[in-house]
DNA sequence: GTCTATAAGAAGATAGAC
DNA sequence: GTCTATCTTCTTATAGAC
């Protein structure tokens, strides 16, 4: 009874993680979503009172693929080496997307920063999710500054992210994805 | 005469380009700079006919003073290599800017390329003042490969302003910029 | 759960007086 | 150059019928 016929509370959910990634939390309006699912404006408010609540429920949404995602990584890669440059991978697998919209957790926290700090320390969990599993892989490796070596590593992906956006071009991504991978590799020889 | 009254069109071009950086372009009305300015609604339009000329004006501004800037280091270090650690400086001295609301390129870029990609290759040119600045620095250590050095640098630069913004927190960009000054000083022993 | 209707406000932009 | 007044459209949100 989970596949049957996706709930308008599920399809609304999806469609505004879709729409603020494409198109920015506030560029995007319950009309937009309203009209592209055939559903009324009142539609919306009922399953989500404010505009807010929304946000709120695209970032739980987010954060469980995260989660999924990262189960699956961790499941799939043991060694702590593999599990950093999937990481690496996935930026390059995912470069279409970055160069036209940039990073969707990069992206969402920059714009939420600047006028809802409230929402943003929320959005901000997403990351948290990937220092965490980023820490236990630099730890595994054996080093005690794994939280540096974590934002170190989450930092050049946003660089990486935001410049192949900035020139929508998907080429500063390969170039940036080969001096993380130097720079693991460099970590591994020692 | 230029020191006298300044008119209130480069008192609008100076108030938007704050509040676009703080508040950001969209999250900006006309009504928040004419209320700040104390004048009329319709005097900004007399400025300014429409929305996009005024961000159109306030880049000029920014790129003006990223010029200004820029000629003043040439001039200040001739060395090549001191030249590129006073950019890495620039990310030190503007920590608490960064932390509270970005890079003002990054995150003017960031929020153009979703909707208003037209206006945000405008914007990208005041990466392209830094570009070709560090380009030139690169060359002059004689790296042939300066270009893809330069984005470097740039990506690691905006990594750690964004991860800094993301959590408020300055110890990040102090963090990275040990990490990029590192780099800087393995080439130059090379 | 879903709809229509509508409120109440803010946005960008225009017209015309001074 | 600066102002007031106004238009139009879009926004979030509410009320109430089905």
């Amino acid at each position: 009874m989970n596949k049957s016929k996706p709930s308008n509370r599920k399809r609304i959910v999806e469609l505004a993680n879709r729409l603020f990634y494409e198109q920015g939390y506030n560029q995007t309006s319950f009309s937009d979503i309203a009209e592209r699912l055939h559903i009324s404006k009142g539609n919306m408010t009922y399953h989500f009172h404010s505009k807010d609540e929304l946000l709120h429920a695209v970032i739980e949404y987010r954060m469980e693929q995260i989660r999924e995602t990262l189960r699956d990584w961790k499941e799939q890669y043991p060694e702590p080496l593999d599990r950093l440059k999937r990481f690496v991978t996935m930026l390059l697998n995912e470069a279409d997307d970055l160069v036209d919209c940039g990073c969707p957790m990069g992206s969402l926290n920059a714009e939420l920063g600047k006028t809802q700090r409230n929402i943003q320390k929320e959005s901000r969990q997403m990351f948290d999710l990937f220092r965490q599993w980023l820490d236990e892989a630099f730890a595994q490796l054996g080093y005690k500054d794994f939280g540096k070596k974590s934002m170190h590593l989450l930092s050049m992906a946003q660089g990486a992210a935001l410049m192949s956006y900035v020139y929508a071009d998907p080429e500063i991504i390969d170039v940036e994805c080969q001096y993380i991978i130097e720079w693991l590799d460099s970590m591994d020889a020692q």
